[in-house]
DNA sequence: TCGTAGCATGGAAGCGCTTCCACGGCAACA
DNA sequence: TGTTGCCGTGGAAGCGCTTCCATGCTACGA
């Protein structure tokens, strides 16, 4: 059965053996209708037999399609964000599972060559794109041509273009909430950088939970950090100036960064003050106290985005509204209080 | 210039406009030798003009070769582990510099399937395989397939398998001595999983270290972990019973975990405590103070992986033995001692 | 001056697969 | 029983490139 690294076997091997030609046996391999059950049985044994892997260069070549296709993710992103690496793994998993290859380009301050590679090359089925900003030229270079496309995540969306991201609003709001449940009476929040989307979003979810609750919201209270640790970190040291006693990251790293700050400045998380983050990243699992977060569905985004692109290389019908997935409440020791203070 | 989603130009374009034949075009465009230099300038010009990109597809069919390597990385390391991302998106670079795409294998638990479909596609010329354990028996195809291999970091070495690593002993002593300079007077060493090649021979440079300056090692202060922040964090708990001032980890995200503690324990760092780790990535720029480390020169080690890999593709010698590149101390504010205490 | 080596070039055969098209056989109808 | 139509199959034409081989040319030595 293991064939390793003797004479490729061919289609026309397994043709052969089983009696037909090579073009019936590509049908019958491929699931193309028009062939005889027994027949394709016929073949499948013999593939299987001979330990037949169709060659991929052959293939694309004959049929434009690679089984492979690309992720374009920002080279900052990969290096230094959890999100990044979370997210390239996810995909990763997730066009294995769909039986195709994953390409890695990593998208850096002049990507023009880089781009045109992508489209030129024949190589790729299609594209998914995560967290770029738009107005890149390239960008929409990429967009504009034909190739199939889909974001993910963290973006605006883009008309004609298939999209997947989190729910924010909601999700932020939830995670305020608890905070509100677990006794915080003043919550702030550090905002990502407002020119991306989801950072307004969770701005806006930070809201909704104070007009929810019926509590008036000091402005003040929302603090600009930019996703970066160190941001969260600066951030931190005006929440406790303002006389916060819980706050809302935008993402996990400013979290941490601002945990960091209180713990530094002698405060007792959560008691004294309550954390939750976004993402849920593998890494806040490994805090101490465990973080707080509203964890994104990295495995669901990354499936579905790839289904939804499978789906658009195969032309068949695509959701023309991002798809939005439910992030998950997880309350870890950085904002569970053992018994809610009562306001 | 741009022909975008026009249909794909290709090589016989090429060759009309530049009033030769195909064969003529590929040999210029592929610096084949047996060409006219004005041919070759024609061609080039032509190719430029038409915005010509050979089909990957067809070349690789055609040659054998498809431009294209693989990286297999473990999942976990790339779901949660900076090294994984670090170096995931260091040899993404190297290999978009060498004109290679990189195709991103994930090695789960049971990855037998991917690894057959990995040997046989015929998609990659070669492959990268990142800190893997041995034994596994998928590993073993891997490696006795035809297919050129380079391993990257992190694991015992292979005859006749190329490797680049860095060198772990002499950094790893430098990184102590470090901190003897800075004034510590005793000095522990949080250990990663001792099944590690890497792991073993950062002890080594901790005692090596202790050797040079002199002074007689206490057994005791040689903790053990598994490179992951919680064990550091707890190993740091013994550093503080221990009496020590100083603390090397063998990976930042121990060294992160270790800090956590020390702070939440009261204790100053740096002046209370030292602290360096290894790796240098990128995320402990963003600690507060930031951390110390022995940073491993990832792009160096991705290029250097990637060129010995294309050697080898290409039938050209390589290295023998493993190459060990040098990591670089890196001081930041989790040892840097305004005036050192002296001993 | 002729012969020959050597180099630049073009023709053409694939690489392994998909897919169009033609064909033969069978079932269902008149 | 003859005709129509469909279904399953095989032949063969590429997909765009590389590369072997033959060819024609130039330039050199005798």
């Amino acid at each position: 059965m293991l064939q390793q690294a003797s004479r490729q076997v061919t289609l026309e091997d397994v043709a052969q053996l089983s009696g037909v030609s090579s073009a019936t046996a590509s049908r019958a391999l491929n699931g193309r209708p028009g062939v005889r059950d027994d027949v394709r049985v016929r073949v499948s044994e013999a593939s299987d037999r001979l330990g037949f892997r169709p060659n991929r260069a052959a293939r694309n070549l004959a049929s434009g399609r690679s089984q492979v296709i690309g992720l374009v993710i920002p080279s900052a992103e990969l290096r230094v964000d959890p999100y990044g690496a979370s997210m390239t793994h996810a995909v990763g998993r997730a066009a294995a599972q769909r039986d195709h290859g994953l390409m890695l380009h990593l998208a850096v301050d002049e990507p023009g060559d880089t781009v045109h590679h992508i489209l030129r090359d024949g190589l790729i089925d299609g594209l998914l794109i995560s967290t770029v900003a738009f107005g890149h030229s390239w960008v929409e270079e990429l967009l504009d041509a034909r190739l199939p496309t889909v974001l993910i995540g963290r973006h605006p969306t883009r008309h004609g273009v298939g999209g997947v991201d989190v729910e924010n609003v909601e999700s932020s709001a939830a995670a305020v909430t608890h905070l509100f449940e677990q006794g915080c009476r003043r919550v702030a929040t550090i905002t990502g950088r407002l020119e991306r989307a989801d950072a307004r979003l969770r701005v806006q979810g930070f809201r909704l939970a104070h007009r929810r609750a019926g509590r008036e919201l000091d402005e003040s209270l929302i603090l600009h950090g930019d996703f970066s640790r160190e941001s969260g970190s600066v951030a931190a040291q005006s929440v406790i100036e303002l006389g916060a006693d819980g706050v809302f990251a935008a993402n996990d790293e400013m979290a941490q960064g601002a945990m960091w700050t209180f713990t530094r400045a002698g405060l007792r998380v959560p008691d004294d003050m309550a954390i939750i983050g976004f993402d849920g990243t593998a890494f806040g699992e490994f805090m101490n106290p465990t973080l707080s977060t509203v964890s994104q569905p990295f495995d669901d985004i990354a499936r579905t985005a790839v289904d939804e692109l499978l789906a658009g290389i195969a032309g068949r019908a695509r959701a023309t509204q991002p798809i939005l997935l439910e992030p998950q409440l997880v309350i870890g020791g950085s904002s569970l209080r053992v018994q809610p203070a009562t306001s």
